[in-house]
This record gives structure tokens, sequence and C-alpha cells, in this order.
RNA sequence: GGUGCUAUCGUCUAGCGGUUAGGACAAAAGAUUCUCAAUCUUUAAACCGGGGUUCGAUUCCCCGUAGCACUACCA
């Protein structure tokens, strides 16, 4: 029989979301929706001192944005439009019947599991403190609490059964370990790396509840809460790989062999430069962002940039995610979501780590920027327009210039810089430019132009029309082409000479898109008083 | 130190015993052009090393090397 196929992604609410963690959720979620399966989220909170508030807001609203839809447990209530302002302040549901959900509320289940561990004698309670363990670690070379030293510590194993119970009554801290067996080969099957086997000898006898704040540890909880919410495939990534075998014993231990999940180790991301796996530092330190939206952490004040308010695209990043670590049959390379789900597989996700290529994810960013509409793009560049003092643009105009240059930039936030000059009149002129293109003639040029363009008529000035090239294509030219070229070649002067002096005057600089293209936009009056000042400026 | 995982262009990867080792990003050159881009075309760029198995290994096995992960009362 096939059993439906629920997974999970179990964040811990530490801190923002890491870019890693995202991948993890959609490879996740690519199963989930291939299988017609379900995807839960479920928040592992069981470290209370690492708890960081608005963590878990922040991971919900991430995976929103990037259209990872989350079946059953905590989710974002959806009602909001898609409105980017209201962030840090999305209202949490929880769905489904196999809650709670934040394992911080699960405690009385936990008891009950650890319970029946310790009456199966497959856990013991242990007296140990920490400082006790340090000095251990520092006595004994490679100390590790398992069959070998467990008869030397204070648990349960060697005290007492009263001793025991006393020092219970009297509320000594103590905690609950799993007994490992020694020498035994665990096999654990692994979906992308098949067999992977372990030695108990080499596992220790893992903390499974601390009695310290009454909650269990990753381990317990994690096995505990996959067996009751029927998870039937685990996907994660691959540092969990060596604690497998413990996860295997620990399903064994509690007789759950027959419905234990399969597992799924991804390969982890990697730095972009030297070695080590991606972490939170690397993105202040080469300039990206490994967040999914940017995070203000309440806990030590830290802001860590996003890509969200980079101008990423949430499709671009579902794109460039999916293909880090998993690759299709052949050489496409644009994937929506729909169509990752359709092809994904575990068997093609890849089993080395992934040096996570910034450069490639602004590729993507370009082509699926290409892909919006310029009114899209408008609506989106508008608050970036609104902080540069513009404020309540001609949306149809933005949408137009958007049209122009949209081509060349990556993201949207870089719009501003290509096109500023049709919003605000250069104030100043580059001097590189300046340089190459403002010669001694280009004052009297300009002013003999200016007698050119002066009678124009407003129609005229906006006239174009399609025509052939010497190659029979297809091309736009302008009325003003034809004002213009002729006066040109009768009077000898070179069109580099003049239209770069003119686009100077335009412009500030040496680029931008077509001549015209900006006139047409600027239209005729703003056109001529640039071309005026600039012969004021420039002489 | 121990254990495990991994290994194709600089990067992401295709390849699943016989290929001129393919694609994409980045790079370089050219075309185009009033500028800067974009775009198009082209170029350069890889099977970690050593043993096997085999008629034949990038591909399968072993060893080495390297990288990574784990080795907490963190996940």
């Amino acid at each position: 029989m096939e059993r439906q196929v629920r997974v999970r992604f179990a964040p811990s609410p530490t801190g923002a979301l890491h870019i890693g963690g995202v991948r993890t959720a959609l490879y996740n979620y690519l199963f989930a929706r291939q299988h017609d399966g379900v995807m839960l989220l479920r928040i592992e909170d069981t470290d209370s001192t690492r708890f960081v508030p608005g963590a878990e807001e922040y991971i919900l609203e991430s995976l929103d944005w990037l259209g990872i839809e989350i079946d059953e447990g905590l989710r974002a209530k959806k009602s909001k439009v898609e409105s980017q302002k209201s962030k840090a302040d999305i209202e949490i549901e929880a769905v489904g019947s196999h809650g709670p959900y934040r394992q911080s509320e699960r405690r009385e289940i936990y008891h009950l599991y650890v319970k029946q561990l310790l009456d199966s004698g497959h856990a013991y309670i242990a007296f140990d403190t920490p400082e006790e363990l340090e000095a251990k670690r520092a006595e004994i070379p490679n100390f590790q609490y398992d069959a070998r030293t467990r008869m030397m510590m204070r648990n349960s194993l060697t005290m007492p059964a009263e001793e025991v119970q006393a020092l219970m009554d009297k509320g000594e801290k103590y905690v609950v370990r799993f007994l490992v067996e020694p020498n035994e080969d665990v096999h654990v099957h692994d979906l992308i790396r098949g067999e992977v086997v372990i030695n108990s000898n080499i596992l220790d006898d893992k903390v499974l509840y601390k009695s310290a704040d009454d909650l269990p540890t990753y381990h317990l909880a994690n096995i505990v809460d996959d067996h009751l919410m029927e998870i039937s495939h685990v996907i994660r990534g691959e540092e969990w790989l060596p604690s497998a075998p413990l996860h295997v014993l620990l399903y064994r231990a509690f007789g759950w062999q027959d419905t234990m999940p399969q597992f799924a180790h991804l390969p982890l991301l990697l730095k972009p430069d030297g070695n080590g796996k991606l972490s939170k530092r690397d993105g202040d330190r080469l300039g990206f962002p490994v967040f999914p939206l940017e995070f203000h952490n309440q806990k030590d004040g830290t802001v860590s940039s996003g890509y969200r308010e980079s101008g990423y695209l949430p499709e671009a990043v579902i794109n460039f995610l999916g293909l880090l670590g998993w690759h299709g049959t052949g050489d496409k390379e644009i994937y929506s979501m729909q169509e990752l789900i359709e092809e994904f597989s575990l068997d093609r996700v890849s089993k080395s780590g992934a040096k996570f290529d910034y450069e490639k994810g602004k590729w993507f960013n370009h082509q699926y920027l290409q892909l919006r509409t310029n009114e899209e793009l408008a609506q989106m560049f508008r608050p970036l327009l609104a902080a540069q003092g513009i404020e309540n643009p001609d949306m149809q105009m933005v949408a137009k210039v958007i049209g122009l240059t949209k081509d060349r930039v990556n993201f949207v936030p870089e719009l501003w810089e290509q096109t500023n000059f049709f919003f605000l009149a250069p104030t100043e002129y580059d001097e590189k430019s300046l340089k190459k293109r403002w010669k001694e003639d280009s004052p009297r040029h300009m002013t003999e132009m200016l007698t050119l363009l002066e009678p124009i008529s407003e129609e005229d000035w906006h006239r174009s029309y399609e025509t052939r090239d010497d190659n029979g294509n297809t091309v736009i030219r302008w009325h003003l082409d034809d004002i213009i070229m002729p006066w040109i070649a009768a009077q000898e002067y070179g069109v580099g000479i003049v239209m770069n002096a003119f686009r100077i005057c335009l412009v500030g600089a040496a680029r931008g898109p077509h001549i015209w293209n900006i006139t047409d936009v600027l239209g005729k009056e703003e056109t001529l008083h640039r071309v005026r000042k600039a012969l004021e400026v420039l002489g």
C-alpha cells in the first residue's frame, strides 16, 4: 500500500530563515505537490534560550512571499493583498488535526514518550551537570557518553532507584539519555545517497529530554512528531545525515520501524569563495543577501538584507534555488514553480555541495524581470521614485521609460540610475563624457540645432514610422531623424559629434537609450530647455 | 582526532561503459550603434591521483588525496 505523501518543513525560530533552509522548504514543497501530498510546517522551538522573537512570523512570511504554500501546521493567514509595507505584521493560523504544531506546546505529549522509553529500558536518567561533563571531557580524551563510559557517571544505571527518586523529588536537574546498544551496524536508506551504514559505537547516549526547561531535544521531539504527524518522507539538509542512524534507532525503540519515514539528505549550500557552508556572515562580507526578506533581529539588533528588498522577484529566487542542487534531464534552465513541481525528482538531486553562485542569481532575476509588464514594474518602481523625491509621477510615462531601459537592469532598484535623467534635468555633466564628446564646435552645433528644433510642431516632435533599413529589416524612424540627419549631412558635421553633444545636453552623460526615445519622453519644451541650459553652463 | 558524505570547465551542472565530454552563469573577441547597455555570433575553459574489472572507463570497485558535514542539556 502506498502511504499518502506527507512532508514537513520544520525550522527553528532562532533567527531569519537562511537561504539554504528556503531551498529545503522548496524541495519539500515540490515533492509534496508532485505527489498530491501534504506540506506541513512545524516549529521546532525546543531550545528556549535561542528563541528570537519575530522569527516565526518571518519564516512564514518568507514562504508566503515565495509562493511555497503550507497545507497543514502553521502558516501565514491568507488575506493580505500583495502589500510590501506591512511586513513583520502577518497573522499566523494553525490548520490540521495533528497539532499543536509548535513543539513548545507539545510538552505533555513528549512526557508520555519519554516515559515509554524509560519504562522499556531504552533510556535512563542522568544527573551529571554540564560542569561535571566538561570536567570529564577535559580529563578523558575524546570522551563520549556511551556504553564505555555510562557506568562511571551519575545516572539511574549506576545509582540505586531510591537515590534517583530522592534526587528527583529534591528537584535536582536531570536529563533523560537514550541508551545506545554498542557495536551494531545501523543501516539508513537515503533516497539520494543510497545505503549509509554507521556503527552504533560512534553514537553517544544522546540527551532526549532536559528537566531544566521541561523540553525535549531535537532528536526526541523530531521523531515523536514525525511519527504522530504521519510524515512519510523526511527531506532535510545533509548536516543531519550523521544523526540519521540515531533516529532510526529511536524509531525502533518506539516500535515504529514499520512506519518510519523515508530519508533524503540534501547537499549543502557552500560559500561562493573559499571553504565551508554558506553562513549568515557571508552575505554581508560578499555583498549579497542570504535571507529571503530583510530581517530585523529584535534580540541582537542586527539587520540582515533580504532578496525581496534587494529587488528580487520571488519566481527568480525559486528558479535559482530550484536549480542549486537539482537539475532536470535537458538543458532547460528557466523553470516556473509549476514546471519544477512537474519535473522535480529526488533522484536527480545532486550529492555534492553547491557553491552559492550569486552571479547566476542575478541573471535569473534579469530573465524574470523582462517577463514582467512595464506597468507591473512601474508599480514596483514607484516607491523608489518617491524615495528620490518624485511624488505622483505620470505612471504611463514611468511604464514607457521602463520599457526603454528594463533590458539593461537585473533589479528594479537599478532602474533609477538608468532612468533618473527622465525625471530630473542634469545639474552637472559627466566629466569623462564631456572630455570625449563635447568638442569646441559643440556649442555652435547645439545652437544651430535649436533653431532647427524650435519650429517643429508638437505632433511632429513625437511622430515615428516604420521603414526598412538597407538589409530590409523593419526599423522605427523618427520624424526628428528626417530633420536632423539631412542637416548634419549637408553641413558635413559628423553624426557622432552632434548627437553625442546633444545627448550630453539631455542626459548629462554619454549613456542612455536611443536619443529620439529620450526626446519623445521629455517632450519638446523640456528638451529645448535642457539644451539651452547646457549651452549656458558649458558655453 | 574519530565517523560519515562527496569529487566533470572559475561556478551551477548534463553524462548513467564506446560522445568531437553538452548546456548555462561569469570571462574574452567580434557584429551592431549617436552613447552606455542590451542583443546576436564566436572563442577559451573540466573528467583529482593511483590501482583494478573490462575488448574498452569520466562512468563500476578499491586505495590515496582533497573538500564538506557531524562529533552539545543547538537545531
